[in-house]
DNA sequence: GTGGATCCTAAGTT
DNA sequence: AAACTTAGGATCC
């Protein structure tokens, strides 16, 4: 259960692939195909899995995270979201959207509510933003709605631009950092190259790439990975997510800085 | 062992 | 570069 545009869907999974089971008009249709990317088709992952595994690293990473998809998300709810999550936790971030959703976006058929408009964010009071748990970041995620519904931030056309550019006009955007322009570039804008490197990418690359041992700067992470995995640096980095909050679940940050007592 | 105060972390950015 | 909302878990009496 989800929404997918204007829709809310439900969808299943087994072995053959994603099934859409509601609601089954052309254009749920057309817009779930649209959201899942590659994974849409069965099998539509397995070239950019057969190319990932030819890494060594990725190769031992790939049998645990089979079937990590980058979807087509809609930037602009990519943006908001990924604001929210700055020194955030992931049941909050959730609490929030759907707190932004029900307080300011529009009613969806199947009841629920859709994930507000650039428009409908710009003219919210910041009390409204607050009670959805915004904190200090509520007047970022206001600002960054009046860019773009003023024109002055244009999500569309980042998509056709060079990747370096579209992260330069993002950089603009207040509460946007290095690491949630990243998010906005591969989640949102098709931008394959970009590698976001949070505090699980960090744990991951240090454990696979740098011994355990301190890793280098998030930058120089970036210049790693990219001059790694190339084009698909950013499926790597979602591999590399995935593996580390199922593996590397630092149960209080067993790594990097591993800061457990040892045992005398 | 229980309970409450306190500290710390969490999809970072300013 | 210290400070930032807030919830939930860890640690400490």
């Amino acid at each position: 259960m989800g929404v997918v545009g204007r829709f809310r869907v439900r969808l299943a999974q087994d072995d053959a692939g994603v099934w859409l089971l509601s609601p089954r008009t052309p254009e749920a249709v057309a817009a779930v195909l649209r959201y899942l990317g590659p994974a849409a088709l069965p099998g539509g992952l397995d070239g950019i899995e057969r190319a990932l595994e030819a890494e060594p690293v990725l190769s031992r990473v790939l049998p645990h995270t089979r079937g990590t998809a980058l979807l087509v998300q809609d930037p602009w709810e990519v943006l908001i979201s990924f604001i929210i999550s700055q020194n955030n936790n992931i049941p909050k971030i959730i609490r929030s959207v759907e707190g932004l959703a029900a307080a300011l976006g529009g009613p969806l058929e199947g009841g629920g509510h859709a994930f507000p408009s650039p428009e409908e964010l710009a003219r919210a009071p910041l009390r409204v933003l607050q009670r959805c748990l915004l904190g200090y970041r509520a007047p970022y995620v206001r600002a960054a709605a009046r860019l773009v519904a003023s024109g002055k931030l244009d999500l569309d056309v980042l998509r056709r631009v060079p990747e370096d550019a579209a992260r330069e006009a993002l950089l603009q955007v207040p509460g946007v950092g290095e690491k949630v322009a990243d998010c906005v570039l591969l989640f949102g804008l098709g931008h394959h190259r970009a590698f976001p490197v949070d505090v699980w990418i960090r744990r991951a690359l240090s454990r696979l790439y740098f011994r355990g041992g301190p890793p280098p700067s998030d930058a120089a992470l970036r210049r790693f990975a990219r001059s790694r995995f190339g084009p698909l640096a950013g499926y790597a980095q979602q591999h590399l997510y995935v593996y580390a909050r199922t593996h590397l679940a630092g149960r209080h940050g067993a790594l990097p800085t591993d800061r457990r007592r040892t045992a005398p």
